[in-house]
DNA sequence: CTGGACCAGATCGTCGACAATTTTGTTGAC
DNA sequence: GTCAACAAAATTGTCGACGATCTGGTCCAG
């Protein structure tokens, strides 16, 4: 029993690498994804392939044609839009539900080194270093909301973000803007005011969602 | 050709079979699938079933085990109300976005219409007609709200609220609490007025919920 | 040169067969 | 009667094969 015939992987697994391919762009929007491809790739059956990409599609992450394949899922400008008014009132609802949490130290610390670190990469003009933290941000604060279909709404209204993480995502200004957003809301959460952290939040999103509005054109196709 | 051999039965077909039998009860919660007498009972194979499957887990009506099938959705009584409070801002969104709409005439008639009917069934006290007009009348503002990512995560949150559709669910005296409620609504919605109309529906679902959280245990299992 | 008809390759759709796992039923000791 | 161990049945997991559909290229008429 010393050489195990390559223990078979699992379905989340296959699921997670596909995910992560299309954070990181390794399948570009549009892009179709071929079944016998994958299928090798893994060594599985096409079955479970076809299967893994139900779930995906479920998931908001690939789109499917009838005899024609999957794709991932390319967003327009407009359903982007509409995306984000839904998360605008759901991120609003992580951060009043955070604020209502008797929040633990641990928690506390979280929050406040995470606003450290966005405010040491504003302060050190690290577009791409906030961007991450950026990140972690509003996971942190989704996480202390600890509501998982709250958790499992953003997941969906949130994909389009991944792909317009570019460099230039955020100027220095609005960097600075966005940062201040942030201040309001950690000290609001803090302190336990959850009215004050729904609106600081809704306020934040709406923000970015106009500056995704002044995009040009071409970040969308 | 004047024998077709039945035309082969579409995906979506059979999606909308379970999902009707899952909201009139056919399937009672915590019921297990068999993908063999769905499969015979839909003369297809059992592979397209399983993929069926997936496809309905993603849309939250079913669950999915390893190695042990697929169930119909249970919700606690703690889900359901972690699943009422992203109700409650994605209703109120809707509300708002229907409020900033410039509605048709088709529009405001089919909201008094819908308002009408409303206050005659709680003329009459006609709890099941209450309960069925409340559920167009919400659906009608998220189809004028015109989003379709509300629509959608409005339809996950929703889920628990068809298998609470038992007469009960509604006493004389919540049936005008929630029909006064509607009232504001519309007036605000007719009125553009989206701060009003979102304020409205929100203080509506929550009250709803907070009718939920005081029903017996035995309601959720 | 343009466009439609046709053909070949690639890819998806569906099914049935067999293996793996779980569930159910039975037996027997205590 | 209760429980464990085992055996049988039911159900799910996986794969490969075959037909159906789509894609892209070629050829020929105009």
């Amino acid at each position: 029993m010393d050489t195990k015939p390559a223990a078979r992987i699992s379905d989340s697994a296959i699921c997670d690498g596909i995910k992560t391919r299309i954070h990181r762009g390794g399948y570009a929007p549009g892009q179709r994804l071929i079944e016998v491809d994958l299928a090798e790739e893994f060594s599985v059956g096409r079955g479970r392939i076809r299967e893994i990409f139900k779930t995906l599609v479920g998931e908001g992450y690939l789109e499917f044609i009838k005899n024609r394949g999957v794709y991932v899922r390319r967003f327009t400008r407009a359903e982007i839009l509409e995306m984000g008014r839904v998360r605008e009132v759901l991120e609003g609802l992580a951060a009043r539900l955070a604020a209502e949490t008797e929040l633990t130290v641990e928690q506390r610390a979280l929050l406040r080194a995470l606003q450290n670190r966005m405010d040491e990469a504003e302060a050190s003009n690290d577009v791409d270093r906030y961007n991450s933290e950026n990140f972690q941000y509003h996971a942190a604060i989704c996480a202390i909301a600890n509501n998982r279909h709250v958790e499992q709404s953003l997941a969906r209204v949130r994909l389009p973000l991944y792909r317009l993480q570019l460099p230039r995502s955020f100027s220095s200004d609005s960097m600075a803007s966005s940062n201040r957003d942030h201040q309001v809301i950690t000290s609001s959460i803090l302190a336990g005011k959850p009215d004050a952290a729904e609106a600081a939040m809704r306020a934040h999103v709406h923000a970015g969602n106009q500056h995704v509005a002044r995009l040009a054109e071409e970040h969308f196709r």
